[in-house]
DNA sequence: TATTTTAGTTAACAGTGTTAACAAAAGTAA
DNA sequence: TTACTTTTGTTAACACTGTTAACTAAAATA
């Protein structure tokens, strides 16, 4: 009996067109001018069948959120594997947390901008959490090879995610086209700042 | 002719009470809550009123910003008013920074939140940059005491302003009440070690 | 084939910002 | 005081938004 299976399948693709759709949307006119109706128009189907696989549009948000923090959590890893010495991984991660945040500014204003109000279930978001821990986990690494072992480790993930964020967040308001070498710079320069005072 | 200046005093007060209705709302529902029409029936008027005193809504979110940094500059001018050294007045500033940030977490929610698409105009605001002066002239006087007076003034303000927006931002999407020590603490870390490296 | 379940529709509710068209009040000039 | 002009404020509408109740048509099941 495929037919179960066909529906379940059906309906998954259904799901996806509707992401793809509103995705479309976010990329051309960004997150403030997505609405359900659009969407709707878009697939090509009445407004109502949108209620069918998401439980509102906050819900539609919320799975752009995780993908950023899925995509986000990969980056770091990714670099993150490309070295040995942690303090150096972290230096990487930055990095690449930077050129996330500029790559894919829809999802990290997403993830950061409009994820504010929507935050009682922040802690929900296993992707969240994922890449928290590989903050944390280098973090823990690189006191380790420290001179000061007894660092607050949550204290100082706190202070590296808040530079970054605050890096990233006051360059993105500042303009939205791409950062300038300059940018990098300062970037550069808080960071080492940050590590140099982690390895005390 | 007192005629004419009456009309203008009464025009500024219908103004003022536009906003103190406005502002009102902000205090108990937030400002995604704030709508014209609510503003029009806490005031007993009729809404198209309101757009013969502000253009749109933005003019006064605009108001209120301009408001927000206005009280953030002096709040900041005023603790480095208590301090002769630099380096200690830039400490206390960012102290002063994440109080008035969590004392009016309205404020400072429109001001870096909100804000962000509203930011072709953000040069426009004399109130920032007056408040960025101030940081900016600090930052130069701790430079001159350091032994690296060649750093540059303001590579390492971006960089002060982003960590405190950092460290701010985070902490408030983490939760909506006040910060804890533990949160202090972590200011503490992150600005100490920023002006060390200042002054290295 | 008859019945039940599912899928999708239309139409509406309750909001939002904004503005055109009009009425009423206030000020000005004869 | 009357006639005219300007200012002030109102009603009603437009074009949107998210969300949902009520209904129909299609598909799956007995």
């Amino acid at each position: 009996m495929g037919i179960a299976e066909r529906k379940i399948r059906q309906k998954e693709e259904f799901r996806a067109s509707i992401l793809e759709a509103a995705w479309l949307q976010v990329l051309t006119d960004g997150w403030q001018s997505l609405s359900i109706r659009k969407i709707a128009d878009a697939i090509e189907y009445s407004i109502p069948v949108i209620y069918n696989h998401f439980e509102n549009k906050e819900a539609i948000l919320l799975e752009f959120t995780k993908e950023g923090f899925q995509k986000l959590g990969e980056a770091l890893q990714g670099v993150k594997d490309q070295h040995q010495e942690p303090a150096v991984q972290l230096e990487a991660m930055a990095h690449a947390y930077w050129d996330f945040a500029f790559d894919h500014q829809e999802y990290y204003q997403l993830m950061f901008g409009l994820g504010i109000p929507a935050c009682e279930k922040v802690n929900q978001i296993v992707e969240m959490k994922n890449m928290t821990i590989i903050m944390i986990s280098t973090i823990q690494e690189t006191i380790a090879t420290s001179s000061n072992k007894e660092a607050d480790f949550f204290l100082k993930y706190h202070t590296y995610l808040s530079i970054l964020h605050g890096l990233v967040s006051i360059q993105m308001m500042r303009k939205d086209g791409k950062p300038t070498e300059e940018n990098r710079r300062i970037l550069q320069d808080a960071i080492s700042g940050f590590i140099k005072s982690l390895l005390v």
